[in-house]
DNA sequence: GGTTGATGATGATCTATGTTAGTGTTCTTG
DNA sequence: CAAGAACACTAACATAGATCATCATCAACC
């Protein structure tokens, strides 16, 4: 039962919710279809009209709209267990779109199979609901990180989002974690340009910091590290237990 | 019964949801506290942790988050009709705060009269989630409105937005709309400096595409200020028939 | 009805970050 | 294994927007 192939998605709402061994169950038995897709594939697009919901599976995706000129912003960055696209339950078009990071796998579970699961089980439409306000409350951190840090603060914060969601999932015991984005696209999530994500990325290593092994992220400071990005994980909403 | 106090919220959900009589009827006899609150008096505060959901009757609200040495970053606007504190249902502990931007008049309803509203009647169940979806979607436009669009773009397209949203409640049927923000939360809003914020300001006026006159914003060129701002109401996810 | 405090409007100056134009290194792929 | 693409890194220079300081206007209030 632990290997079943949506364990990464019971895992996930694990951490923001207390499932009973029932509730698991229904989850786990959800119809869905899985897919392989490379990096930098396009899972759904602006404007579409989504039938079915994606969870990732393993791999990495992040959301993102494409502003005047070719202008990219990368809007969020998703882990296994996360479904990006859980609004398309709710909301017709997207308005934003998804594609993944890395080769990444991924299940799609038809909207009809989700809409029977909230039904039947309302404690579980409760954790969806959960997920998706702290999907919201994450894009309201962003808002300030960008508006209101200095590009500095403004990396080390983002760093320090993602080790502590990675964390909670379980997928990283020590400070390291993979990271398979590159100063582009962090740039591109930050509102900066990647000459000077570079120039921050250094510092931060300088700053003894971070190190940056291939594709990967060490933390060698933790408390400096959340000094400088002025990171408190409130706003994340993980189960204290988890944290 | 069109005058019932809590008719701007039955009004607000359907500029995003198609309600019955009954449906309607039933958010209407939902009990409630007013209360009348003064210009720039907090509603509730990050950490707080309500019991409580407030709806805006009349007046104007925000949301905000204070960040290092009393940067404050406004991450929404609220108008009447809105529920700016509903995530409170699922998410015990306030991630921000919630004011006044000038005399307001709000309704408090009980957190379990709510639970008892979704569970009686699940299809308001699905226009609040509805609600909260759109809400993040307002997040990841703002998100890439900060990042991504220079200052002048960034204003005209919050005050697009902002104008579109009183439209579709039926509040401006002319181009013009009460504005009762200043520069200093404009610039805050968008994460700008106020001077700066008042130079585009002198841009827009100078290029005949607003007129300011006290707490207010005329809108001279509609199409104008909308290419300007690059705004595609989209985003917004508002019914067709109220657009 | 004058005083006070908030807001809007300016100008001079400074700086964080962007842009352009590369170089070198590593990964992919034929 | 060679060739090409990505990607990380660097430097010189450009600029949007921040800061600081001042003054004008207007509303609120004793």
């Amino acid at each position: 039962m632990t290997a079943h192939i949506l364990h990464p998605l019971v895992r996930k709402l694990q951490t923001v919710f207390d499932l009973s061994e029932k509730e698991k169950e229904a989850v786990l038995t959800l119809p869905f279809l899985v897919r392989e897709l490379k990096a930098g594939q396009d899972i759904v697009r602006e404007q579409d009209r989504p039938s079915q919901c994606c969870v990732i599976l393993d791999g990495f995706a992040f959301r993102y709209k494409i502003f005047d000129e070719g202008r990219r912003q990368i809007l969020s960055f998703h882990i296994p267990g996360d479904i990006p696209d859980l609004q398309s339950l709710h909301l017709e078009v997207m308005d934003h779109s998804l594609a993944t990071l890395v080769p990444t796998r991924v299940a799609f579970i038809p909207h009809h199979a989700l809409q029977a699961l909230l039904h039947a089980e309302p404690k579980i439409a409760g954790a969806f609901w959960r997920e998706a306000l702290i999907d919201a409350s994450i894009f309201r951190e962003w808002v300030g990180n960008i508006g209101r840090r200095p590009a500095l603060a403004r990396l080390a914060h983002v760093l320090c989002e993602i080790f502590t969601r990675i964390r909670a999932l379980g997928l990283s015991d020590d400070h390291s974690f993979p990271l398979p984005v590159t100063q582009e696209e962090l740039a591109d999530a930050m509102g900066l340009s990647t000459v000077h994500v570079n120039r921050m990325m250094m510092e931060l290593r300088a700053g003894g910091l971070i190190r940056t092994p291939r594709r990967a992220i060490i933390i060698e400071n933790w408390e400096g590290l959340k000094e400088v990005g002025q990171f408190d994980p409130a706003y994340l909403h993980i189960r204290r237990s988890v944290l």
